[in-house]
DNA sequence: CGCGAGGTGTTACCGTCGGTAACGTGACCA
DNA sequence: TGGTCACGTTACCGACGGTAACACCTCGCG
């Protein structure tokens, strides 16, 4: 064979997962065994004897990454700055990850559903699911919320998460929107902008309109 | 053939969607083009016929539904009422329509991303895509957000719609959980309820901390 | 040295899926 | 009667996820 040395197999797990990475950056969430088996040099079958199938290369791949984002937001989570700062801190560091490698993210967030099938854990992808929990362990510890405590944790940490989610997802798609004006209105609209905002004094639509 | 009285092309159509309809309940959205013909009576080139390919038809069904949640989105938004109750009112009718039929709705809000591949429109589902458009202008037109209007209500649009979506999602999971109280709780976080809260006084791991 | 064991790799296949080509069959109409 | 056209079929294609079966290479051990 061409490889020269051939390390023993935990490396070689960490080869093909490198292959992966490079066919799913170049070809998006949905690249096929063949692909990433190509892209490495061999074939299935071994792919499948390291992975056990799809599902097992993905989760192994998304743990990868997925350790890598979940620290950082866990350390933006964690950081002694005023609470508006910390929430900046959280949202900028996700859309920076997103920011920096699309196709990978949009592997995490937004799997390939072929197959796995049975997710009864909500259909946020796995490593959102992480943040969502990491999210809503920060609230109940660091907010005074009152009884509704474990509750409103949780689904705000779910709901944030899929704000996050969405507005990132829309924000990759905007030409030359600067990440941190991003930063600013997610942050904003949790802070209830929105609510305080005034009636639009030309507003058409309105209930004040008729 | 079986089939009495054979109406008109459009009726047709109809059935066919009936069929769909029923196999998606049933199996969720992952059911095949084959299953569909079968529940139906018939064979896949009929399908195809009529709907091109299976975008073709998940996109006939999807408006079908859509049309309907979107006419009861859009009254909810013009609603002659203060701005709180309103966004109550927005976000009950999504939550009750999910409720009323998850299968549909997951259908319709995660489809199988197979084969529609080039969506660069965004990863939300189109049906969901048009609720963000939607709640984009109502924003745009009854709030006052300043030069930064259009940006602001863009964004907020595709931020709050995957905000309700992820919270959907999990509240669909919960059981015995009140429509109302969800509601509640997405509203509060709109309404910077998260942002207003004071620091835990117990806590171990806010900036107080050490 | 011979020889089995076990890991690495292959080819060739299966079942399912989305999608299509080619053909049969009936009703309707000049 | 003969032609046309829509409705329906069977049979197939290529791609996919996944697997069985076999080849090779190397190493430890008598």
């Amino acid at each position: 064979m061409v490889s020269p040395e051939r390390a023993d197999r935990a490396d070689r797990r960490e080869e093909l997962l490198d292959a992966a990475d490079r066919v799913i950056r170049r070809e998006g969430p949905r690249a096929s065994m063949n692909a990433i088996a190509a892209e490495a040099g061999i074939t299935k079958p071994i792919l499948y004897r390291h992975f056990g199938d799809k599902n097992g290369l993905y989760h192994a791949l998304a743990q990868r990454h997925s350790a890598t984002l979940l620290t950082r937001i866990r350390e933006a989570l964690g950081a002694p700055l005023e609470r508006r700062e910390r929430v900046e801190n959280v949202i900028d560091t996700y859309l920076a990850v997103i920011e920096s490698a699309p196709q990978i993210y949009r592997f995490l967030a937004h799997p390939d559903p072929a197959a796995e099938g049975l997710t009864p854990a909500g259909p946020l992808a796995p490593t959102l699911q992480s943040i969502a929990s990491e999210l809503s362990a920060a609230i109940a510890a660091q907010v005074d919320l009152g009884p509704d405590r474990e509750v409103l944790a949780e689904a705000w940490g779910q709901a944030i998460t899929g704000m996050v989610l969405a507005g990132g997802d829309w924000w990759l798609e905007q030409p030359d929107f600067p990440r941190d004006r991003m930063v600013q209105i997610l942050a904003d609209l949790l802070w209830g902008r929105l609510a305080a905002a005034a009636d639009n004094p030309s507003a058409t639509n309105n209930h004040n309109g008729h």
